[in-house]
DNA sequence: GCACAGTTGTGCACCAAGTGCAAGTTGCTT
DNA sequence: AAGCAACTTGCACTTGGTGCACAACTGTGC
């Protein structure tokens, strides 16, 4: 139910625009009332984003299966790289991407969604650092990082319409931010 | 005018909560009609956040300001200081900040409205880079990032209720970014 | 077959955010 | 005085979102 919601949803976002759609035609689309679709998600946004908090979960579990030694940059990057496995329409992928980012608060929403990742990751990562009483916010900040990257490479990549791989530009991001130059 | 109704919004939101206020309250309270305050503010988050767009500016100004050949990481960490010049009310700062956080959509706008500092920022950082035709993607990654350690810092600093100043924290989430382990 | 409880869907009334429009107000110019 | 522009306001309306009570279906034990 709630992933039948979920596409339908995406489907006519992708045809009309996220503002240009309203509830109560998602719910007849789903050909369930209004009410329902509130039991199942608590806001519009949460239609389009719902996807992220299982995606995160996702990259998570990748992450915690990493070699305990492994230098903590690598293994975000192999835990994200699930991103470009799970993709389930790479042709609409640029169209849901640019949805995304066209509206003001879909983007807040999403990046905050992708922010919260971090209180996932996070404690995954913190083991792997030098005991430190900051460790566990040191762990944070470079999570949050790591995020950032992605992010900037996501709407870079949107930028040059899909031209060039996701991960290339992660790694020209990463390599930026932790290169002195 | 302006000015007036973030004010009065602002301390309504710190007696009350942000979502416990209408925006009605804050017109009646500001002594104007609820359309009056639609026509300075887009939206109930604007009176909240209002401020930051302007922080921005003051940021890029100061931004500006560095010399040319310092590193950029250094230049951003003078520039982002003036934050904590700029405070108004430094007694009402853990209150003010804690309600940002406390909201889902007013965190998620606050970290929209920090984001887009990138936009006044990078370009002011990227003719410092090395010349590449992926330069001015770098300088929105590298600012993207000293961003998200303002931010992480900022969450820190409010766990730890002000215990610890908001710089020595974001001094701790760059080094823990940049230094590899 | 029947009473039972638990979940799920639904209708309805309601509140708050936000918009478009048309009319009123103020104040300044000529 | 008349006219013009900018600002303010009321009003009706759409949309997102919630609380509540009631129906429909499900399976369980007797």
């Amino acid at each position: 139910m709630r992933s039948l919601l979920a596409q339908t949803a995406m489907q006519l976002f992708a045809e009309k625009g996220f503002d240009e759609t309203t509830v109560d035609e998602v719910a007849a689309a789903a050909g369930v009332s209004r009410r329902t679709l509130f039991n199942y998600f608590r806001t519009k946004e949460d239609l389009a984003l719902s996807g992220l908090s299982e995606q995160g979960e996702v990259i998570a579990a990748r992450l915690g299966a990493r070699p305990a030694d492994e230098d903590v940059w690598v293994s975000l990057r192999h835990a994200f790289v699930v991103l470009d496995e799970i993709e389930v329409s790479p042709e609409n992928r640029l169209e849901i991407v640019s949805m995304l980012f066209d509206n003001d608060s879909l983007r807040a929403g999403h990046a905050e969604k992708q922010a919260r990742w971090t209180d996932l990751l996070a404690p995954l990562i913190e083991p792997r650092l030098p005991a430190s009483e900051s460790r566990g916010f040191q762990a944070r900040a470079i999570v949050g990082a790591a995020i950032t990257c992605l992010q900037a490479a996501t709407e870079e990549w949107l930028r040059l319409r899909g031209s060039t791989p996701l991960f290339d530009l992660y790694d020209t991001a990463v390599a930026a931010i932790r290169t002195s130059n």
